[in-house]
DNA sequence: TAGCGACATTCGATATGAAG
DNA sequence: CTTCATATCGAATGTCGCTA
């Protein structure tokens, strides 16, 4: 927004001014600038007429006076503190002040010290202060801004990056409710006027948006990356034990105090990411009041107080051992005098609570040899986008009702915006669907499926429904899955539960041991509509759990020369932690006979969906071994070795995926270009097919590959010695079956 | 360096309006 | 009429600059 009143000069009147065309400016663009500025005249206008109508109207109330000049000390006080106020070339930059004039006594400012007043409401915190002479500036602001006569350094009006310059229509609506009477203006006038506002509101609100973004933009070109975090975690722990010894040998020193309340405060935002204020408010009976469980290793405090206290309740931080014993240092007072005194963990050297903790962190921040800037807002922020990028919905969920917010807020105000890279992954999507879409087309022709099967078909209620339901993105079935690494996979699969009930239905209660027999190699699925028969296979191992397990099995016809068809697929097996779309086995016809590109496409991509969750779930296995041990958990030197190397063996598994997903990738992409313009030949296209079917027959393999290397990783973690030693049987039988009918 | 004022930013609750 | 998305609002936190 200019710092120019909108009414001085528009676009389009520069515009002409610069062309010299003075004959039609609203030609010149299509902004409708003029139509808005002849508003906004109407709008200066009304305003006036109110201001003259009322000059200095003996005001009874005895708020007007009072108001007025509590505006006015302020803004008398503010101009001895920061002049001369440079003029800014757009809207007024952080910092600057804008509220610096005097107080004439017109209608609107006694509105406004009116409206203050009532904000107030007798209230006579500090907050309640602040809050109400905030909205008092903001509509100041907007005064200068939309009066011309006002000086034009007054007129700036100020940052769009708050929706509260909403809040200009609330004088009005003072003006109108307190006293219509003495404005002597009617109510449709001032109705009128607000009708305008709202309007004119609601057409800025495209440049708010813009700005906003750009702010966010902004915003997330200075997020912390998990390096920096990682590296003040490990910072501060080492260097906590230190400076406490430090402060227990030579006494009090205020530097080392505060970077020790630094990191401490820091550490303990970045494990939960929550606001400074649940840490400033920490008092110790908080501390003497933590709960413990698990033997005494693990500890739970409840902060009562915080800001989203009334929506979210308790703000809680659950601790290890070694991390409770240092606020039970500081619940002791070893860290200063007045710290015994002192009813806050958290405290300054005269032992108040800490008004400015962001300091501290500071504090402990370059201590620990890092650079930047550092907030517990940035901190929140990273935690907040980290939890978008790699938790699931539902991890999400949970992470953000730990840091007492919502996950819509969350998404608003801290997770940042989209990277090029992720846009461009975007992009890359929409064509897939598009190439599939042709594909399907392409498809429906060539199939020479008869009318009875169609019929059939199209009788099964479930698979019509799974029809006309819209391919989401966050589904395991999805045509996207082939170029998904197994991290999306598990992120997808836990979402819109809805659907998974639908297509699913709850896993069967029945035991092995009520049918042996049916349960040895029972069927559960046959389906898919054409070209491809895939069989879900229960395979019994003798063990409830296994009774999720199932094993995919595809079966490719020949090709009318009897040779088989130049995508065959592999068979695997995996754990069907969530539901296929496949239909279950009453609804599931034999289309072994129709054959169709899509259906192949459609089955490999589910046994790929059930292979990479399987191998996710391993993964989680060794993960948990990895947090584990970044956290500090009181692993043995040999302990930590082998986790070291179960990880680096997953990261391999991980990066042979990758690598197949990359070749898939690439093939994708080769035909992607094709349709974007680039005139490849049909051989080129076919070649891309069949690099597309090696890679993902590649992927296939290295998911089994990566599940079987996983599973040993995790039987290399003691801490989970038994389920892991589990999961080393069934991933390593499984791999064996596997390369077997590989070899086939 | 604590404390304060000012302002930016955050964030849940509620109102409102559009779409189905 | 219901559902969902968005706007609005009040209240809170975070940060900065200044002063005693």
């Amino acid at each position: 927004m200019p710092s120019t009143p909108m009414s001085s000069q528009s676009s389009c009147q520069r515009y002409s001014s610069q062309t010299g065309n003075n004959s039609n400016p609203s030609s010149c663009c299509n902004c409708k600038c003029l139509e808005l500025l002849k508003r906004v005249e109407a709008l200066e206008a009304a305003l006036k007429k109110m201001s003259k109508e009322a000059p200095a109207v003996a005001r009874t109330s005895m708020s007007s006076a009072r108001t007025s000049s509590d505006i006015q000390s302020t803004t008398a006080k503010k101009r001895t503190r920061q002049e001369p106020l440079q003029k800014t070339p757009d809207s007024a930059l952080k910092g600057d002040q804008v509220l610096k004039c005097e107080m004439k006594g017109t209608l609107y400012e006694k509105a406004i010290g009116d409206l203050r007043e009532f904000k107030l409401s007798g209230r006579t915190g500090r907050k309640a202060i602040d809050n109400a002479n905030q909205v008092a500036t903001h509509c100041f602001r907007f005064c200068y801004y939309m009066i011309p006569e006002l000086p034009e350094e007054q007129g700036i009006y100020a940052n769009h990056n708050s929706e509260h310059d909403a809040k200009y229509r609330q004088p009005l609506q003072t003006c109108q409710n307190v006293f219509l009477e003495e404005s002597r203006l009617k109510v449709e006038d001032f109705d009128r006027v607000l009708y305008e506002l709202t309007r004119l509101q609601a057409e800025i609100r495209r440049d708010v948006v813009v700005r906003q973004q750009r702010v966010k933009r902004q915003k997330t070109n200075n997020q912390l990356d998990s390096e920096q975090e990682l590296s003040f975690l490990y910072a501060a722990k080492r260097r906590i034990p230190m400076l406490m010894d430090a402060i227990d040998k030579d006494g009090y020193q205020r530097d080392q105090h505060s970077t020790l309340m630094g990191y401490l405060m820091g550490y303990l935002c970045v494990i939960s990411g929550h606001r400074s204020v649940v840490l400033t408010s920490m008092t110790k009976e908080h501390v003497a009041n933590a709960d413990q469980w698990n033997d005494g290793t693990r500890f739970q405090i409840l902060v009562d107080e915080h800001k989203s206290v009334r929506t979210f309740g308790q703000a809680s931080l659950v601790l290890n051992c070694v991390e409770f014993s240092w606020l039970r240092w500081f619940h002791d007072g070893k860290c200063c005098s007045r710290g015994t005194d002192s009813t806050n963990i958290f405290h300054t050297s005269q032992g108040c609570r800490l008004t400015k903790p962001s300091n501290f962190l500071y504090l402990a921040w370059t201590d620990a040899g890092l650079k930047g800037p550092v907030s517990f807002n940035l901190i929140r922020s990273s935690v907040a986008t980290q939890a978008e990028r790699h938790l699931s919905e539902t991890e999400r969920r949970k992470v953000a009702r730990a840091m007492c917010h919502d996950p819509t807020t969350a998404e608003k105000f801290y997770v940042a915006l989209p990277t090029r890279e992720l846009a461009y992954e975007n992009r890359r999507l929409r064509m897939k669907a598009l190439m599939c879409e042709k594909r399907k087309v392409k498809a429906k022709r060539k199939s020479k499926v008869c009318d009875e099967q169609e019929a059939c078909y199209s009788l099964s209620s479930e698979s019509s429904e799974d029809r006309d339901e819209p391919v989401y993105d966050d589904e395991p079935e999805s045509s996207s899955l082939s170029s998904s690494s197994s991290e999306e996979l598990s992120i997808r699969s836990q979402r819109r539960p809805r659907l998974k009930r639908k297509l699913f239905g709850p896993v069967p209660s029945t035991s092995s041991k009520q049918k042996p027999e049916a349960d040895i190699m029972s069927t559960v699925a046959a389906a898919t509509p054409s070209k491809i028969q895939v069989t879900l296979q229960r395979v019994d191992n003798n063990n409830q759990q296994c009774l999720k397990e199932f094993s995919i099995v595809l079966n490719m016809p020949r090709e009318s020369n009897g040779r088989p068809p130049s995508r065959q697929l592999e068979a695997t097996d995996g754990v069907l932690t969530t539901p296929s779309k496949l239909r279950p086995p009453e609804a599931s016809p034999s289309y072994s006979e129709g054959e169709t590109e899509a259906a192949e496409a459609e089955a490999a991509e589910a046994a790929e969906a059930e292979a990479a969750e399987a191998a996710e779930a391993k993964a989680t296995e060794a993960e948990d071994a990895a947090i584990a041990e970044a956290e500090g958990a009181e692993a043995t030197e040999a302990e930590a070795r082998e986790a070291e190397a179960a990880e680096d063996e997953a990261a391999e598994a991980a990066q042979a995926a990758e690598a197949a997903e990359a070749k898939a990738n690439e093939a994708e992409d080769a035909e992607i270009a094709e349709a974007e313009g680039a005139e490849a030949t049909e051989a080129e296209a076919a070649e891309a097919e069949a690099a597309e079917a090696e890679a993902t027959e590649a992927d296939v393999v290295e998911t089994t590959e990566a599940e079987v290397t996983e599973a040993e990783a995790t039987e290399a973690s003691e801490a989970e010695a038994k389920e892991a030693k589990k999961a080393k049987v069934v991933g390593r039988s499984r791999g064996r079956r596997g390369r077997g009918r590989r070899g086939r």
